[in-house]
This record gives structure tokens, C-alpha cells and sequence, in this order.
DNA sequence: GCTTGAATTGAACAGATGTTCAATTAATCT
DNA sequence: AGATTAATTGAACATCTGTTCAATTCAAGC
């Protein structure tokens, strides 16, 4: 009923963040009580408030964390070469940071309904941010005639679901290996985009 | 606190199935409860419970109501003619069938984690047989050459993330018609299938 | 008009919820 | 060694949760 042996806030603040990341992913926001996730960590509830306010603060500073670390992750991706290369280096960018945060992103896009508005506003701006990187791409392949014409904004969004989609049928233990599906993604988002694909550019470059 | 005059179980069904949609769409199934749920169709609590034996039945019912609802549209959409037509009317139907629907196809694959383990594999079941049409336009026409060579049963589940992932920006006082979506989708299916754009089509024919 | 069944209610129940707080122990600092 | 701070607790609080039930009013069938 006190402080326990080799007790240490930044471990257990971790410990709590790994275990809410889990439990939310495995059965949403609402329906995970503060006694469950401080059971899973092997604490008391109360000692979850010494981490946090409250739980909807939790829930921000998880999103926060994670956004934050994307932001910090695409950095310069995809800012230089033909459009091509640079839709092929967002798309593998964004699929091997998520690989070890797939939990992370699935209640990232999963949970911010759960968020207070003004919450809610502060996340959607930084995924906002993030996804103007992939709006850029579109529209400098356009304009430079490298990709098929579109409305880039929607295309955008397009494959942004695309590529989340997998964290809602991907589990770790399936078939598929990681670097096959990466591979399956990138053509994937390169026809979104209309790049010629191997035999059309050989085709079209003859023309 | 009885019957109220011009009370009838098969409209106070369908409002409850309403608002139940409408509500779990914007705060989801766990944070709604039945007591807010009944105040929004102007009942006490109690009355739900002559229309779901509980909570939990609701949730079932309205999934299987809209997975049944789409497996009796697609009917025989989709079964014959060249797989490019065909793949354009699977689109056309998923997005058309599903605009006046588009909170329920929202949580029809938002809260399929709130439902029991039993619960779960009846949807699922439901919704596998429905994306199985899909993977067969895609099988049909990646051997016959008219698409280019893919995982289908991955390429399947982008291409419903994809559609699916509409739900979570679209809003319908947004600037962008119905139509003018539908065939930026359409179009945007077509190409991760590598079926052939229109001057590519062309270029490989004189090929 | 009487009876039967459908529709709804308020009150109650047992348990869970997020959160607070004084008390308690362990680590750290002087 | 003594004082201070960091980490954790159990118990308590008020409120909300899903659900049940006897009681009540309305509509329909005879």
C-alpha cells in the first residue's frame, strides 16, 4: 500500500503507455476502464492519475505521441527526386514506420471520435500536416505530367485508407511477409497515382 | 407512464434502428448508452428492451440488417461481361448502394470489435462472402490479361479500404457532388486493378 | 363493451465507472 | 542519519451503466 521496490516513474509511465496503446486497439477507447489497464500494467487505478489528468488526457497524449513521431519520422521523405521515386519513398516510409506502431495507428484513425473537440482539432491538424506531404507528391507528378490526372486532394485520402486498410485485416502471424506486402502496396499506390507501369512506359516511350 | 396514444411497435422500431445508427455512427456503440439512446427517440429506457432482448442484440441486429441489406443488392451485379465493366459495377454499386447508408456502412466496420466472439464471425462470414464477388472480378480478370498481375485477395481489401475510407472524411454539406466522387473512385479502382487508362489502352493496342 | 394483447413507464438493482485523497513506503538528497 | 520527494495504495464518492419488473394505458378483436 505505498511506493514498491525499484519503482521508477519513467519505466511505469511506459509500461501504462504500451498497455493502453494494446488494450485501446484491442477493444476501443470507451470500453477500457482505467482498473483494467492499471491491472494490466500491475498497479493500483489511483497510480494511473500520478501519469495523467484524466483518461481523455491519456488518449490525447498517446495520439499526440504518435502523430508527433510521424511528423518527426517523414522529416524530408520524399522531398526530392522525379515524383515517381518520391511517391515510392512516402509509400514505403509510411508502411515500415507503422510496421512496429500498427496498434498506434489503428486507434490513431480509430479513436479520434473519442476525442474532445478541441482535442480532436489539434490531431486532425497535425494529420493534416502530415498528409499535405502526400498531396504535394500527387500534384508535382501532375504538373509535370508524370502521373494521370486527379483530384489530388481525394486521391490523397484514397490512399491514406488504402494503406491504413491493412491495419484492420494485417495480423502478425498471417501468410503474408512484410516485404511482400510493401512490395503489393507500392505498385498499388503507383496505379492510384496513374505512374505507367514497366510494360506502358516501355509502350508509351516508343509512341 | 403506459402506452402513449398512437404508439406502434413497427415505427418505434425503425426510429430506435435510426437514431441507434445515427448516434453509435457519431460517439460509438460503448460510450452510447441506452438511456440516451431511448431519450433521442422520446422513450424511457425501459421500451428498448421490447425491441432488443439487449444491448449487445442491437448492435448484431443493425450489422446483420446492413450486411443482408448489401448482399440482396448485389444480387447478380457484377457477374457477367468483360471484368472491366464488371469491376466498374461493383464499384458503382458499393458507393451508390451504401451514400444513403453511409453511417451504418461507418459502423459496420468501425465496431465490428464491439460485437461477441460469435457475433463477430456471423458479420465477418457476411462480409467475406460480400468482398468475395470482388476478389472473383479481379481472379477473372487478371487470367484473362485484362488486368495486370496482383495479389487479389490483397488487392481486394485495398480497394474496400480504399472505398470505405470515404466514410471517414466525406460530409454530405462538402463541396463535392456525389457523382463527381463516383467517378473519381471508379477510376481510381481501375487503375489498381492495372486495368488500362485510356491512351495507355490505346498505345497497347498499336502495340 | 369487454377482453386480450401490445406499448410504455418509473422505480429499483447490483455492479462498474472515472476520480480524489490521506496514508504509506521507498528512493534520493543533504 | 534525517529530511524531502517520488511512487503507490485502499477506501471512498458520486454518478452512470445495462437490465428487470410490476403497474398502467392504449388499441384491436369479438
Amino acid at each position: 500500500m505505498a511506493r514498491r521496490i525499484g519503482s521508477d516513474g519513467i519505466r511505469t509511465h511506459a509500461a501504462i503507455c504500451e498497455a493502453a496503446v494494446r488494450l485501446i486497439a484491442k477493444v476501443g477507447y470507451e470500453a477500457l476502464s482505467m482498473r483494467r489497464l492499471a491491472e494490466e500494467v500491475g498497479l493500483g487505478a489511483a497510480a494511473l492519475y500520478r501519469y495523467f489528468p484524466n483518461k481523455q488526457a491519456m488518449l490525447y497524449s498517446l495520439l499526440r505521441e504518435h502523430m508527433s513521431g510521424l511528423l518527426e519520422g517523414i522529416g524530408e521523405v520524399g522531398t526530392s527526386g522525379p515524383p515517381e521515386t518520391r511517391l515510392d519513398q512516402f509509400t514505403r516510409f509510411h508502411i515500415q514506420h507503422h510496421w512496429p506502431r500498427i496498434d498506434s495507428l489503428f486507434i490513431s484513425y480509430m479513436e479520434l471520435r473519442s476525442l474532445t473537440p478541441e482535442n480532436f482539432r489539434s490531431i486532425a491538424e497535425m494529420r493534416d500536416r502530415y498528409e499535405h506531404n502526400l498531396v504535394a507528391i500527387l500534384q508535382d507528378g501532375q504538373s509535370s505530367g508524370s502521373f494521370a490526372p486527379m483530384d489530388c486532394r481525394v486521391t490523397a485520402r484514397a490512399i491514406i485508407a488504402l494503406l491504413n486498410g491493412l491495419t484492420t485485416w494485417y495480423r502478425p502471424d498471417g501468410p503474408i511477409r512484410h516485404d511482400e506486402i510493401e512490395e503489393i502496396y507500392c505498385q498499388t499506390v503507383a496505379r492510384v497515382a496513374g505512374a505507367p507501369q514497366r510494360e506502358e512506359r516501355l509502350c508509351l516511350e516508343r509512341a
